[in-house]
DNA sequence: TGTACATCAGTGAACGCGCGTTCACTGATGTAC
DNA sequence: TGTACATCAGTGAACGCGCGTTCACTGATGTAC
């Protein structure tokens, strides 16, 4: 049946908010189609009233992952002190623990990597990571502010990853705190 | 038929060598039982004299990764010199675009918190690669040795995911050159 | 304003495909006598 | 030393299953008159 305008919209975004969590929770090859339909409540056959493809849905609900986590960094640049919190808060527990709403580098870099769909959206991703990490967190020496926001960069992603694959909670919290310490 | 004793080991190993290296390549999911038996030169049927289970296997080849891996490190403490040669080879674009020959954190992390069979192994792995980094690397303060191995370690794997999942050389070179002479 | 009809997001059964896994069978090897 | 036979890693067809994708159909909405 035929379907108010709005709500066709709305139901599009709802699918990228359900994939795009689903995706960082499970991985790409983690999740199929009717699941992605079945978190939106609807049936799979109309997914491809929407996307051409699941492919086009990975890079698609990759981009929305992106804008969501960009605008909660715009708030992390209106001082200093909150940037030196949001890295603090990327390398929380809360963070670690909570995949689905949190960084897609570190939930889906290294499947990132072997989809060569989705490789465009992360790396204009990473660009505005380090553009923003550079340009508002406070470092000692403005000159090198690219340079130490990628190395700062690197050591979030790669403490987070870790930090989630291994098993052992203890070793996770010292991972993390190690990396904190570094950016206190 | 019946074959040599020695013939079946052997092969086991290569099934090992050929599974480790496809995993990292591809992920464990991007990669068949049937595509790693043809690796190796033997059909698909047999897999199972060798292993319970996909799953087995790749806990198994996880391990293997890891012994290789740990095995080429013994060479890298024989000197403060050759230790550092391989925090700067690892963070190199020979080792960003051979995957399957190299560090199974990077390649195999993220889809590893995934995988409760894998995350032991994974683990263990993590723990040898701290202890021999901060064991044998020329730190300045030998009193924070772990921390700052554990440090290294983060931005080293962050980096290569990263350099790896970005489809822009150009910043793909930008981040592993930045992350090297961090640690020069 | 009321009626007739085209629209199109929805439904859910069906498709081909490749996956992990199983199994009846093969036949050179190693062992018993 | 020679012969008979049990062993078991191999072969390759077959299995059930879930996947991404397609499609004939539905029926409330929006539009034309």
């Amino acid at each position: 049946m035929r379907y108010p305008a709005a709500e066709t919209a709305e139901k599009h975004q709802r699918i990228l908010d359900e994939a795009s969590r689903l995706f960082r929770e499970r991985g790409f090859g983690g999740v199929s189609v009717s699941e992605i339909m079945k978190a939106t409540g609807l049936t799979h056959g109309p997914f491809y009233n929407h996307f051409a493809s699941k492919e086009a849905l990975m890079a698609e609900s990759l981009a929305h992952a992106s804008d969501m986590s960009m605008a909660g960094m715009r708030e992390a640049e209106s001082s200093p002190q909150a940037m030196v919190d949001y890295v603090q808060g990327y390398l929380s527990d809360w963070h670690r623990d909570d995949p689905g709403h949190g960084c897609l580098m570190s939930a889906l870099g290294s499947e990132a990597s072997r989809v060569p769909a989705v490789r465009a959206g992360f790396t204009a991703h990473v660009r505005a990571t380090i553009r923003s990490l550079a340009a508002y967190y406070p470092w000692s020496a403005k000159r090198n502010a690219r340079r130490d926001a990628i190395r700062m960069m690197a050591a979030m992603v790669g403490a987070m990853v870790l930090a989630r694959a291994v098993d052992d909670p203890e070793l996770s919290e010292e991972i993390l705190a190690d990396v904190r310490s570094q950016f206190k």
